[in-house]
DNA sequence: CCCTGATGGTGAATCGTTTCAACGACGAGA
DNA sequence: TCTCGTCGTTGAAACGATTCACCATCAGGG
């Protein structure tokens, strides 16, 4: 177990600075000594500590990422595109779910900042602005992913939720629905407010339309089948002709539940649009209609920023906003 | 951003040790330091350095996970679980991604053992049966996830998929199918392999039955509608009237490939069954019918022996299988 | 009044790597 | 022959936390 660069060099005859050099700047080491320690290497099975290397350099070649959600295929494409551009720079991404958990999401920064990543990117759940801030401030930086900085202290990379949302909503409008109710999940999360405020917005421009606000308690499928239920429940008359889900897990559910009970036909008398245009979305019951966002983009884009951030601390804080786009299919077509 | 142990030291009036004690064993230390030590680690900002930690302690206190795909909910529930009860015991999880490709899969490995991690979970692609063993008796505890072991020396928890590919298989045949097609992806993995073993079995036991393998390069979406397509095109003569898939994954992308396209009906003309039963399954186009695995429970188990091999390295090494479970819905039902 | 044990605290050694000043050897140029 | 620069190599310091042998103090028993 404890085979260290000193048993090498030892083993190759040389000392332990040269080793390190083996290892760290092969060209100022000749070719046979190369050679040699690259044998003793082997012979021995040494492995590197990365923790030592680590604490002498100060800092770790890794950076943290936290999501709102692993489960949400939207989120782990975010975390393919930062890992696809965190392997061409060498470095390692640290994934943390913060599961819609304050305290989960506090956790995983303590750790990330005991490691000294060489920076965090975050969706935010909680009110931990200060605490990025502060983090940023200290020399790590700090990018916000699926959330516009609120000051220009921070970077960020996000989609425009309140574009999303109305621009999900002006189109069931467009097909002539008039009652439609939005299946929030969560208030607190900042992504589902802005597009609860674009929602707002399509329906004032239209003067018979009127929203019903569903708040919930998740992101997550079962969350979106527990609110389908009680929908299905209600008498005819008070349901909802139209409704737009703050994600496509909520749509999901909400198509387990209406339709499979037969009693509600999508779109027909219930049309649904879903937001993130996750893989599934084209195969459920009824094909979902869903706002895209370019989630693999957004993952390479913050890595992108934050390692240029890390390379040179003086660098402005950026805001990218990428813009969403619908895509219709069957669960809003026209019925 | 350089603030020690050294510095709260200084700053408490103590010694380093004193410091170390309070951050480690409190009681030892009377209570009026205790107190001047955290008024001194909060008035400077203190946070502990984990590499220092580490190379002084000689190992980590995170473990390793290699997932072969982390857009596939069966693993990330997977991981889901392994979090779970590695939150209970103080551990971090740090989760690799092979993506189904050898030399990432060895990549993460190489990771891991350069941070020291306590042990390693792994749902292995490649052949590295060596390489694991090799890293056992140097100490490091591994796992094998989702996969049996081939012999005594690791232990593993995983799922009995031949008991699961006779099942999927059998209920087919039971539905009155006689052609099935086996959609595989890579035959390669273990599990594809031993699900198809599976279901030759079950074909054998029934005189008129016989079984077509399509073979493909992944265990995705995509691949799936690939080779729905592929089906899709045959004259409907030469289609197999039943299809197990390998996974979910892949019976989605058939279902939006035989579904959308409108010229194959489900079930009536060709009967799917999946494998994971994913949240998913129970809201695509047509219901899919599944065999479902404890994915959250192999996660736990598998994160609990490890803990326990790495408490106590005399262990032996023990093999946890599951028994699956088959899930009727509508893409199977008689038709 | 001395001895014992418990309690609380100290400070140096240690973990494994990287870095850097310094050094020897050697060849080229004067 | 002497000097200088280059190249390859060395060895010790440094990173920051933990641990452990050791010390100081004090209360209580004899």
């Amino acid at each position: 177990m404890a085979v260290s660069i000193r048993d090498v060099a030892e083993r190759a005859g040389v000392s332990v600075g040269t080793v390190s050099n083996v290892l760290n700047r092969p060209d100022r080491v000749s070719d046979a000594v190369v050679g040699r320690v690259h044998d003793a290497i082997r012979e021995l099975g040494y492995v590197r500590n990365d923790a030592a290397r680590q604490l002498r350099a100060g800092r770790s070649s890794s950076v943290g990422l936290v999501v709102l959600d692993a489960r949400n295929p939207f989120f782990t494409d975010i975390a393919r595109g930062a890992e696809d551009e965190a392997a061409e720079h060498g470095v390692a991404v640290l994934l943390g779910d913060s599961d819609e958990k304050p305290e989960r999401e506090a956790a995983y920064l303590d750790l990330f900042e005991e490691q000294r990543v060489r920076g965090v990117l975050v969706s935010p759940l909680g009110d931990i602005r200060e605490r990025l801030e502060r983090l940023r401030a200290l020399g790590t930086p700090v990018v916000l992913v699926d959330r516009m900085a609120e000051d220009d202290v921070l970077s960020s990379v996000s989609v425009d939720d309140h574009a999303g949302g109305r621009t999900a909503v002006t189109h069931l409008l467009e097909q002539g629905r008039r009652r439609v109710a939005f299946v929030a999940g969560p208030l607190a999360i900042r992504q589902v407010a802005d597009r609860l405020a674009g929602a707002r917005d399509a329906v004032a421009a239209v003067p018979d339309a009127t929203l019903e606000v569903l708040e919930g308690t998740a992101l997550s499928v079962l969350e979106g089948r527990r609110m389908g239920e009680a929908l299905a429940a209600r008498p005819a008359s008070e349901r909802p002709d139209a409704v737009f889900a703050a994600n496509d897990l909520l749509a999901v559910g909400l198509l387990q539940a209406l339709v499979m009970r037969g009693e509600v036909r999508v779109p027909e008398d219930v049309a649904i649009v879903g937001y993130d245009d996750i893989d599934f979305a084209a195969a459920t019951v009824v094909p979902l209609s869903s706002i895209r966002q370019p989630s693999r983009l957004i993952g390479q884009t913050a890595l992108r920023i934050l390692l240029e951030e890390a390379d040179d601390p003086g660098l402005a804080p950026r805001q990218v906003v990428f813009q969403p786009e619908l895509v219709v299919r069957e669960s809003s077509a026209i019925g």
